[in-house]
Formats: C-alpha cells, sequence, structure tokens
DNA sequence: GAATCCGGTGAG
DNA sequence: TCACCGGATTCC
C-alpha cells in the first residue's frame, strides 16, 4: 500500500498517511484526519512503504486536487531545511490558504475592476525618461531566452533605474513564454509599479500583505489559471504559485525588509535565488548599494556582476570635519547661504531637539529601562526613549549627581530647524521638516536620515548630513555598508551637478576614503578582508535562539541548554543574553562550517525535545546582532 | 490550531 | 473527592 508524506499547515512536521490507490500524489491538496477532525493539507512525498519510526498511520480522506508542482515542493523543502523550521510552518507562509480555497471552487466575492487601493501617486514621470544601459538589458533578456539559471547582481546608479530596468524587461518579454515575478520591498513601491504597468496594458497582478481577502484571492486566481504574465509584489511574493516562472527580478536587494518577521524567518531574496535555481529560471537582483554578501557571491562567481553604477554621474561628496562650537561647518554655512533657494536637505540621525548631557559629572542622560540615550523635544519639554517609548518630563538637575547644568549635546531635527531660523529670516527661505508625500522642493528641509526613504521627490541642489559618526558607531557587523547606504540613499535625491556634504568628527576613518570618491569595489574589499579576519558572514553562518522559558523552568536550565549546545554544536556559542523588551533570552550560533551548523542544529533541536521547560525560536541569517 | 492531557487548586 | 482551570503536549 503506499503511503505519503502530508504536511499541514500548522507548526507541525511531516505526518505519514497511507492511501488505497497507488498514485503519485505529491503536490496535491488533501484532507486527512488529525486527531478527531479533519484538516486540509499537502503531500510531500510519495513512499512505498511505511517508515518504521511512524507506528500506525491513518488513511487520507479525500483528494482535493493539485495545489502545487513538483518543483514548489522542492522549494517548501529546502525552506524547511535551511531556515530549520517545521515543514507546517513553511506551508503555512504561502499562499496555501487561498489555493486551497480556490480549487475547492468556493464562491469568493469579485472586487469591483476599479481597485480599492488609492491611485493618487500613479505616475512615475522620471521613469520614462530615465536613461538605461541597452547592453544590461538585452543581457537579461538573452539569458530569460535561454531559460536557464542564473543570477545577475546588477549595481544600479539609483532605484529609478532598477524600476526602469524591471519596467523595459517586462515589456519586452512579458509576451512569451511563461510569469516574470516582480518582487520590491516596499508595498508602496509595488504598488506604484504595478500601476504603471497596468497604464501600459500589461497583464499583471498584485500581492502585498495589506491586500484585502478577496484582491489576493482574485490575484491567486489569476495565477494559479496561468492567466497572468507578470506579478508585482513584495516579499512573500516569492510564494505566488506559478505554473512557470520564466524571470524572477527582485530590486533592492540588500533591503532588510526581506526578512520575514514571523517564522520561518525566511530572506526574500535568497529565497528568490532558491525559487530560481530549483525553477530553472534567471534571477535578476539589483541594488544601488548591493549587500557585501552579494557582491561576494559576484566575486566568488555564484553571481554575475554588471556594474552601471557610474552610467550615471553622481554628485560631489565632501567629507567635513563637524565644528565643536557651531552645528555647521562654515563652508555648509556658506553653501547654505548661496542656495538655499534651490533646495537643499538637512539631515540628523535623530528627531527631536538633541541629548543632554551634564556638565559636572558628563554623563548623557539614559532611559533608566534599557540604558538608551534619551531625546530631548525642546517644544515639549519631555524626554523620550526610542527603544521602549518611555517618556518623561525633563530633569531639572542630573539625575546622577544632581548637579544643575545639563544642556543639549547633539543635535535633532527640531534644534536644526531652530538653528536655522536664527541664520535666515522668514523672508530669506521657507525651512521645513521634510514632507515624503509632497513632490515640491525649495527652500532648506529638515529631515531624520534614517526615515528618508528612496523616494520620488523632485531633486535637492545639495544635501547635508549632520553627526554622520552615529551611522558609524552602531556595534553591527554591517555597520559600515549600512552607513554607506545611507549615504547613497540621500544622495540620490540630489541632481547629478550638486553637492553632498558630510559632517563627522572623524573625517580621516578608512570609509571616508571610499564613500567620497564612490569607491564601491575597494570598499568591499576592504569589509570583506575585515570579515574574514573576524569570521563574520558571508565567512560564517549566525543562528540566533530565541529561548522563553517556561513557567516550570529555571535560569540553571538555561546553563544546561548551553552546555547542551556546546557539545553538540562544532562552532560557536555565545549567550544566554536577556532580551531588553522580552523575557526572551538569546543564544548566538556561529560556524565557518555553514551547513554543518544548520544539520548540526536540526538535530540539537530533534533532540531537545526531551527539555521540556523552554520554547525556542530559531532564526537562520538574522538582519542584525542587535539584542 | 485545537483536542486532550496533566497537575494544581479549591469548594463541598 | 471531583469539577474546573490553564498551560503543555500532541497530532501520522
Amino acid at each position: 500500500m503506499p503511503y505519503f508524506n502530508v504536511s499541514v499547515p500548522l507548526k507541525l512536521k511531516i505526518l505519514t498517511y497511507h492511501f488505497n490507490k497507488d498514485i503519485d500524489l505529491t503536490g496535491f491538496a488533501v484532507q486527512v484526519p488529525l486527531k478527531n477532525r479533519v484538516v486540509d493539507g499537502i503531500v510531500i512525498k510519495k513512499l512505498d512503504k511505511k517508515p518504521d519510526e511512524v507506528p500506525q498511520t491513518k488513511e487520507i480522506h479525500s483528494i482535493i486536487g493539485e495545489a502545487y508542482n513538483k518543483k514548489f515542493i522542492e522549494f517548501l523543502k529546502w525552506m524547511s531545511f535551511y531556515y530549520i523550521s517545521e515543514i507546517g510552518s513553511v506551508v503555512r507562509s504561502t499562499f496555501f490558504e487561498e489555493v486551497i480555497h480556490l480549487i475547492k471552487g468556493k464562491n469568493y466575492k469579485r472586487t469591483s475592476k476599479k481597485q480599492s487601493l488609492s491611485e493618487e501617486n500613479t505616475a512615475l514621470p522620471q521613469l520614462e525618461s530615465c536613461f538605461l544601459n541597452n547592453e544590461t538589458l538585452s543581457k537579461i533578456i538573452d539569458t530569460k531566452r535561454e531559460g536557464q539559471y542564473k543570477t545577475f547582481l546588477i549595481h544600479c546608479p539609483n532605484f529609478f533605474y532598477e524600476m526602469k530596468l524591471m519596467l523595459e524587461v517586462v515589456t519586452t518579454i512579458s509576451s512569451s513564454d511563461g510569469t516574470i515575478l516582480l518582487v520590491l520591498p516596499e508595498i508602496k513601491d509595488a504598488q506604484k509599479l504595478f500601476n504603471f504597468l497596468k497604464g501600459c496594458n500589461i497583464q499583471a497582478v498584485l500581492l502585498h500583505s495589506e491586500m484585502k481577502r478577496a484582491e489576493l484571492l482574485s490575484s491567486i486566481k489569476e495565477i494559479i489559471e496561468d492567466k497572468v504574465k507578470v506579478i508585482v509584489g513584495t516579499r512573500f511574493a516569492v510564494f505566488a504559485p506559478v505554473k512557470k516562472l520564466s524571470l524572477i527580478m527582485l530590486a533592492q536587494e540588500s533591503s532588510w525588509l526581506y526578512k520575514a518577521e514571523e517564522t520561518p524567518r525566511y530572506h526574500a531574496r535568497d529565497c528568490a535565488v532558491m525559487r530560481g535555481f530549483i525553477e530553472c529560471c534567471p534571477v535578476v537582483l539589483t541594488d544601488f548599494m548591493p549587500s557585501t554578501t552579494s557582491y561576494y557571491n559576484a566575486l566568488r562567481g555564484k553571481y554575475e556582476l554588471i556594474d552601471d553604477f557610474n552610467q550615471l554621474k553622481h554628485p560631489d561628496i565632501k567629507i567635513l570635519r563637524q565644528p565643536y562650537q557651531t552645528i555647521f561647518h562654515p563652508e555648509v554655512l556658506l553653501y547654505l547661504k548661496l542656495y538655499h533657494k534651490e533646495g537643499i536637505l538637512v539631515t540628523s540621525p535623530r528627531s527631536g531637539y538633541s541629548l543632554i548631557r551634564c556638565s559636572e559629572c558628563r554623563e548623557v542622560i539614559k532611559c533608566e529601562q534599557c540604558g538608551y540615550s534619551m531625546v530631548f523635544h525642546k517644544s515639549s519639554g519631555l524626554l523620550e526613549c526610542f527603544r521602549c517609548n518611555r517618556v518623561i518630563k525633563m530633569y531639572e538637575q542630573c539625575p546622577y549627581c544632581m548637579g544643575v547644568d545639563i544642556h543639549p549635546v547633539g543635535v535633532g531635527v527640531e534644534r536644526i530647524i531652530d538653528e536655522l531660523k536664527q541664520i535666515f529670516s522668514k523672508k530669506q527661505t521657507e525651512i521645513n521638516e521634510i514632507d515624503l508625500n509632497s513632490e515640491k522642493v525649495h527652500g532648506i528641509c529638515v529631515g531624520q536620515a534614517g526615515k528618508i526613504k528612496t523616494g520620488y521627490h523632485s531633486r535637492f541642489k545639495g544635501a547635508i548630513i549632520l553627526d554622520f559618526d552615529f551611522f558609524i558607531s552602531i556595534p553591527d557587523y554591517r555597520t559600515l555598508e549600512n552607513a554607506f547606504a545611507r549615504v547613497l540613499s540621500i544622495s540620490q535625491l540630489v541632481k547629478e551637478n550638486g553637492s553632498l556634504f558630510i559632517q563627522t568628527r572623524n573625517p580621516t576613518a578608512d570609509i571616508f576614503k571610499f564613500i567620497r570618491s564612490y569607491n564601491f569595489k575597494d570598499f568591499y574589499l576592504y569589509e570583506l578582508k575585515h570579515l574574514k579576519e573576524t569570521d563574520f558572514p558571508p565567512f560564517s553562518r549566525i543562528v540566533k535562539l530565541m529561548v522563553k522559558l517556561k513557567k516550570t523552568g529555571l535560569k540553571e536550565t538555561l546553563d544546561k541548554l548551553k552546555e547542551f549546545l556546546k557539545t553538540h554544536i562544532t562552532g560557536e556559542v555565545i549567550g544566554p543574553l536577556k532580551h531588553t523588551n522580552t523575557d526572551e533570552f538569546v543564544f548566538i550560533l556561529r560556524s565557518k562550517d555553514k551547513r554543518k551548523l544548520t544539520e548540526d542544529l536540526t538535530t540539537a533541536l530533534g533532540k531537545l525535545i526531551n527539555f521540556k521547560e523552554i520554547a525556542i525560536k530559531v532564526e537562520v541569517d538574522p538582519v542584525s546582532l542587535k539584542i
């Protein structure tokens, strides 16, 4: 009698069932008994005999129909292996529920032809006129024609270029065989590209997490009926149940938005590459600041690098020493006075007015709960902690030494605006906090550097990044690439003949050598050398374990757990570290032998079932080591 | 995800 | 003594 490994969309491993007909049901949705109810599941594999470890099997209740093809099942199995996650959780993060619903033929409310989604931002005016390297375009199209797996990493001059490339590829080949998948990190960008494609009469569907159920069902219906040529979506679109994929394009490949927040904590870029590999179709990753990891993959020949960064001219970058007494460097001040009419962007790493320091004990006021520096808001007289969201009234005296001279240090958006208003009179120029939705650029705009996204606002004459040191002082192994990316996202808002000023207390730091001249190649080599010396990814794999102690659990179980991990894992075991906001504990595992770490941890977690007093969540390739 | 198991609690 | 509970466990 044939047996079948079935996965149900629950946090549950494979279950084995028998069925009286000897047909291969792999990829079929089935109804199976579970405890004393009947649930929907998906057949992962056909077995010829019952596995020994399974005591007894129940019978498959009924067959719903074919849900996924074999390649997609392979993809799900890889996800489960790589992210050390129950296959059921993987199935749950796909569009399984929707697919089942549709093959069962249930009725669903049709969305009216008019999209309920806002269309105000439909226009991507610069896109049509945007320059594109035709060589790059034909390379992608030729590879797509060959129908083989291959990954390109395209270093684009800006985000528009990435969008333009998607658009051109789609308009050139959308009429050919197979479906093209376009993935973007942000919903609003996916929405815009989708609207734009619709405007060009290209048959496309949208997939993002804020769509209503009926809209999502309608998109999935078109996909499983093989009626669409193009899918535009955010990270979970990599699970689109497409019959035949012909090309995957993923923009902003370095974006941390591609990392899923729930288990399995997959990374959409890595999934896209694996999906392309399994489906035998090319994958195109683009970014204006590719991740060091992807660059490394290009260097070792895993991806083909196409460097289009210098296809467009970029603004000059000037590194200036942050003065001690004033906020602006004299050169910046002069620039502001000369060009404020043409629009200048001033950014600071933090909102609010400033931090507060006591001149007697030299302490910066920190949050009592989490130790994070608190931000002072002058207008409201409050101190705010951005990590744990605590708000308190501004102190009258230093809380540490009772000193009376506590004063602002560092610059926030509020303080910059204050300062600028003192320099310029109201008539001279307009000074505003940047409005991300507004297209108009004039006067001086002030914004928090971290919140300024690569947007659609037109271009500034110049931009100034204040207190850049904040970005390079974050203790993380990816700090420098993130800091460089920050500079680039701001430089994109500046006209090509404009200027970008960076104020720092340490202008001789290595990173500025690369930033100043947009020298990516040497930057990546510098970073990779450092990462190799310190055994960080891509030269090792890191796995974060989030451990929750159950009621019965004692602190000493953590020590026992650490011992257990140390004996079962070849590699480093760091922890336990107390998580600041939750009652969880964190272990960091790291090994140069990537595959072995995954395998070791898989077996270790299997044995940990005997550890009753803990619950563990696994995060493979965490985006940051921040606890 | 939900039925069931299990150990602790408290009213009678 | 047993009904009741909440958390842990298990599902093939």
